[in-house]
DNA sequence: CCCGTAATGATAACGGTTTATCGCCCCCTG
DNA sequence: CAGGGGGCGATAAACCGTTATCATTACGGG
């Protein structure tokens, strides 16, 4: 039986009002907001199995670890920022891309990743 | 003084014959080929040195380390497969990339990845 | 060819992320 | 509203990539 806590309420309402992929760590210290005594241990388990539900999906972008976004987002690109490490929506996409691999390959999935100073850093 | 030894001409001889990114893993492997008595720490010391010099540049995909390919390359991009994890280079890409960002967003510079199963995989 | 010294390599240590443990708490059903 | 059991959270521990240590090896100038 799947319980309805107030841990896993913080954790929903963090993704519904961030419009950004999340770090652990940024899920954490917004999720904490909300309810002080959340631990690190709830938030992973509550991410796999937001996951697993398909409600989040992983987002991978190189350095540190997993993010996380919600899942019924349209197809999207991000931007990462070297200063403040905050990642970013990216609403626009090339669409010929998936015709740019060699002869041979083939193309399940694509992402574009812009690197910079986002708006705040900027 | 910079000595010329065993060890870091074959991980030179790797790279030139690799022709895409490679792992520190994947160095390890292929250049233990050459100098069977090849360490990790032997790998790591000279990546970074030939990184510092300029003949390796960092490649940051997302999964796992870090890779390197010969700096000297012209722009391009790069293939991930999903199923054996190489990566391989595409030498084509989309060029209004740079202009996706959100207002005030300053882009430095971008990465495009394809994921799926390479040639060899598929 | 010899010697000084930088480089090697086995291993331990490190730092960061993720998972397992376990006593306590609180959500839910009856 | 009471009891059972799933969830919580502090902590320990597993894990992985990377770096530090240090005795030994071997490059290369003289």
């Amino acid at each position: 039986m799947q319980r309805d806590t107030r841990q896993r309420r913080a954790i929903r309402r963090v993704f519904m009002s961030a419009g950004r992929p999340l770090t652990l760590d940024e899920i954490l210290q917004y999720g904490q907001r909300i309810v002080p005594s959340l631990g690190v241990a709830t938030v992973y388990r509550n991410v796999k199995t937001l996951v697993r539900e398909g409600w989040l999906s992983r987002v991978k972008l190189p350095g540190g670890g997993l993010r996380y976004e919600l899942a019924d987002r349209p197809h999207h690109h991000h931007f990462l920022c070297n200063s403040c490490d905050q990642a970013f929506d990216v609403h626009r996409c090339p669409d010929e891309v998936e015709t740019l691999a060699p002869d041979g390959f083939q193309v399940d999935s694509h992402e574009l990743i812009l690197f910079g100073r986002c708006a705040a850093c900027a």
